[in-house]
DNA sequence: AGTGCTGTACTACACATGTAATACTACGAC
DNA sequence: GTCGTAGTATTACATGTGTAGTACAGCACT
């Protein structure tokens, strides 16, 4: 379930490759963050056991090696940490946080015209779904 | 300046106070985050202390106590923590930060119309907040 | 001047994290 | 059957955090 999940940056990463493949050993996840970081093995390794652990990741035997699977999905953790920095940084306000999105340097007009259609569409599917208006 | 400061919950609800009133003294913030957490007045020095070290607050005598004030904006660290959960989570990509954000459940259709309004606002002004900072 | 109170400084400790070395185990090759 | 190797299990350690107890210093009052 999508319970309060706090990731650091270290454990997202290694989700990230689980999200993308479904599945990948040790040695499979190392070699992918490897443009990013160098990790040894053991490391990626240690810290998958710690999330298996604490739920977030599963993993079968498949000959010698382990195989590992996510157990929650991006979107979980999107949903969760999300919402804790909306609370944190912006007292639960989401329109502020939108806010400060299109006020921070980093958003281009590009962004700022998708973002534009995104409302819009998610403006006839409320109506739609909720029958509102 | 506004390096990237990566700071937990509790930090945050220090700061918030220091934010909120300008300076505050060890006792003053205690006070102030009675109601969520009943936290000992050492805890709170302590954790104030370690900020201090790190140069995100700082705090002058006032007779028998220390009243300290943040050396960041809320600003600084809304953009810095942004950022890194827009990196970590969303590729970089902000715009599908905001179709998270308007994806989620959690989102009501005024919070919707408050967006829509603050695009298009910006839609005019991208060229004037540009020249800021 | 003595003493108590108030508020800071120092110390403590358990837990999570990033990072990895080393120890161990079992399969595959010979 | 022995042995190397690949891969997991165990152990290690520095750092940051949440939390607070205890030690210490100085002002206020008698």
């Amino acid at each position: 379930m999508s319970d309060s999940h706090s990731l650091t940056g270290l454990q997202v990463a290694l989700l990230r490759v689980l999200w993308q493949r479904g599945e990948a050993s040790v040695a499979e996840i190392c070699e992918a963050l490897r443009p990013d970081r160098a990790l040894a093995p053991t490391t990626v390794a240690t810290v998958l056991s710690r999330l298996e652990k604490r739920g977030v990741v599963t993993h079968r035997r498949e000959a010698r090696q382990f195989v590992y699977r996510a157990e929650i999905t991006e979107g979980d953790v999107r949903g969760s940490m999300v919402q804790e920095l909306t609370e944190r940084l912006f007292h639960g306000d989401v329109a502020e946080l939108v806010n400060h999105l299109l006020s921070a340097r980093e958003i281009g007009s590009d962004d700022l015209a998708r973002v534009k259609q995104l409302v819009e569409a998610h403006e006839k599917g409320t109506e739609v779904s909720r029958g509102k208006r």
